[in-house]
DNA sequence: AGACTTTGGGATAGCGCTATCCTATACACA
DNA sequence: TGTGTATAGGATAGCGCTATCCCAAAGTCT
């Protein structure tokens, strides 16, 4: 006996997904015209625009995301890289980047990099297999190997938080500040009121860092009034605890000292508490400063003088920047400064 | 005249990428073959599964997630949704699973629901459509469309921090601990010390913090101190200038408190940092408590006397148990929890 | 008017992999 | 010895979409 005649023509497929032939049979248009009108490739004719419009919204169709980066060699991933989750530092700038993408309907790849360059460079690795449309990297310091695959992968690319020191024709794209002019200038705020020995305190020593550490050493040096004895540079990662610590071996080893700005805000509040407990004078005996002004801050007692970074603006800036890149345009200003503000508050 | 023949048979193909295909014609075998050596999939000869990794890792061959996920209709993305980023509690969940997940080949992704029910609708449909192998998802509660396309969409799912309340039959995956339990046992603690009039101030009121709120009660209830005068919440979201508020107003309002339980440390944080402002004396005059053992919590003065919840071990063990899921085993253990621990500290 | 360009649509070959079906051999059992 | 049944490999049809080529019709220049 022959085999049964095949069911009714379906209009779906195997899997019961509706797919884009789906929508062109129904609008009774091709699936060329069906894939231009969506994506508004190519001129297309508005009426039939609107019409394929009407019945893929009607069917429910939804493209697939798999197939689309199959066959275009892109997807809609955009790649960011930041060294940590536990500092919110970084994660502000994620959940910036990340809100702004995804309005304009990218999905984020976090990589964690633990600042650790061959962990990055493998991250990378890992993320560039999905073809991603863009990417996102903290910092503008990668390994050989890291800087390779991001030129050949020619996946469009926007680095966070720091500006090249020397502006040359190659800059690459990023968004974020001079950490050395924000080193110097808090530090010219604490000699303007009157401090003049300002130790510098501070821990994870990532490229950032350094870079605040030579402010300070600039404006001390333009002041006379620069110690090497004055840096207190632990390698470990920062947190409140450290804070505390850099503090007492500061007043331990350089009494003399009447101000301390460290190289981030957990450190300085780990300081105050510990100014507190010790019942060290603040600023009376000590003045304090930290960098970033991050949460509770403003709360600390006394309240936290401090540097604004403004890394919310810096991941959605660096979103819209990218997002222009990836919209194949090129963007106004390459290099993009958005500041930082002294808060001045009772610490300092 | 006839078109020039063809250039001789190349090995790649016209995107450069060394394919699959590649190397079962260098490793003398079928496609399938190589498909399945790689994968670990059916039975293949040892011998021939040594030459095809030989013959693979030698070309540089690495398979490529978008064919993988079209041909499959599963990618090796984990989706996963968390309320906020500016807590650290759900930062560190995802810190934690992220890892987890990362070494075992999945690349994570993140969705901020902003504790609204329709958006993590919203950020679910969008994830489902990159196929996940997985889904991690905060808390039990969800609206009637998303717990359908959870069901609907086939892809094994764990739910984090909360477990349910009566186990049923068909009782989700989740890892967590009861935060019930844990709001009461912090209370026990108060009035163990002899603490009469417990106030309990809260904010952002979400499932597990109204969890908590009833623990309080239940416990209070039990030493006959209940009140319901005694209940300060705050549905705008938590933060330490929220939680120097919620101090001045319990004060003000019932002066005669002796305790205050916070359902989260920043909040706690806020308040004692308020209470050195106000001289308000702590534990002297009021005690005080918060919840998770968030970073800080032990550096302020008085330490602050909390509940210290497995949020990194959370991730983790969901993230595992996922794993298991995923690889279509049964965890011998539906339902994990892994408890909480009261933190004695100075403030309570 | 003729040649050339532009415009808007269709046909179709992959993108790189997995799932499914098929085949050949080895091995058990009666 | 024949018959079933694992076992281990190959062949190949998609998965759902985009890129590329092609073509007809309309416009544009000399």
């Amino acid at each position: 006996m022959p085999p049964a005649p095949p069911p009714p023509v379906k209009s779906h497929r195997a899997t019961g997904r509706t797919t884009l032939s789906d929508v062109a049979r129904a609008a009774g248009v091709s699936p060329s015209t069906v894939s231009r009108a969506l994506r508004g490739e190519r001129a297309v004719d508005p009426a039939l625009i609107a019409r394929v419009q009407a019945v893929s919204s009607q069917l429910g169709y939804v493209p697939d995301p798999a197939a689309r980066a199959l066959a275009s060699q892109r997807s809609n991933h955009v790649a960011i890289l930041i060294p940590l989750l536990s500092n919110t530092l970084f994660v502000d700038l994620l959940d910036a980047a990340q809100t702004t993408l995804r309005a304009a309907g990218y999905q984020t790849l976090m990589g964690v990099t633990h600042y650790n360059a061959s962990e990055e460079e493998q991250l990378l690795r890992e993320q560039l297999l999905h073809r991603p449309a863009g990417l996102l990297v903290t910092g503008l310091e990668h390994n050989l190997a890291t800087r390779q695959l991001m030129q050949n992968s020619q996946v469009p690319c926007v680095h966070l938080m720091d500006l090249p020191e020397v502006l040359q024709a190659d800059a690459p794209y990023c968004v974020g500040f001079h950490q050395t002019d924000a080193g110097a200038a808090m530090t010219q705020h604490l000699l303007a009121s009157g401090r003049r020995r300002i130790a510098f305190a501070a821990a994870q020593l990532d490229a950032r860092v350094m870079q605040r550490l030579a402010g300070w050493r600039l404006a001390l040096q333009a002041a006379g009034l620069y110690a090497p004895e004055l840096e207190f540079l632990q390698p470990e990662p920062s947190s409140l605890a450290l804070g505390a610590d850099l503090l007492a071996q500061v007043m331990q080893r350089q009494p003399a000292v009447d101000a301390i700005f460290f190289c981030n805000d957990d450190l300085a509040q780990g300081a105050l508490m510990a100014a507190l407990r010790l019942g060290l004078e603040v600023p009376g005996r000590v003045a304090i400063a930290g960098f970033n002004d991050l949460t509770g801050s403003d709360q600390m007692l006394p309240s936290l003088t401090t540097v604004r970074t403004p890394r919310a603006q810096i991941g959605q800036a660096a979103a819209h920047m990218l997002l222009a890149l990836m919209g194949g345009q090129v963007p106004a200003q390459p290099q993009l400064d958005l500041g930082f503000e002294i808060i001045q508050r009772q610490s300092a």
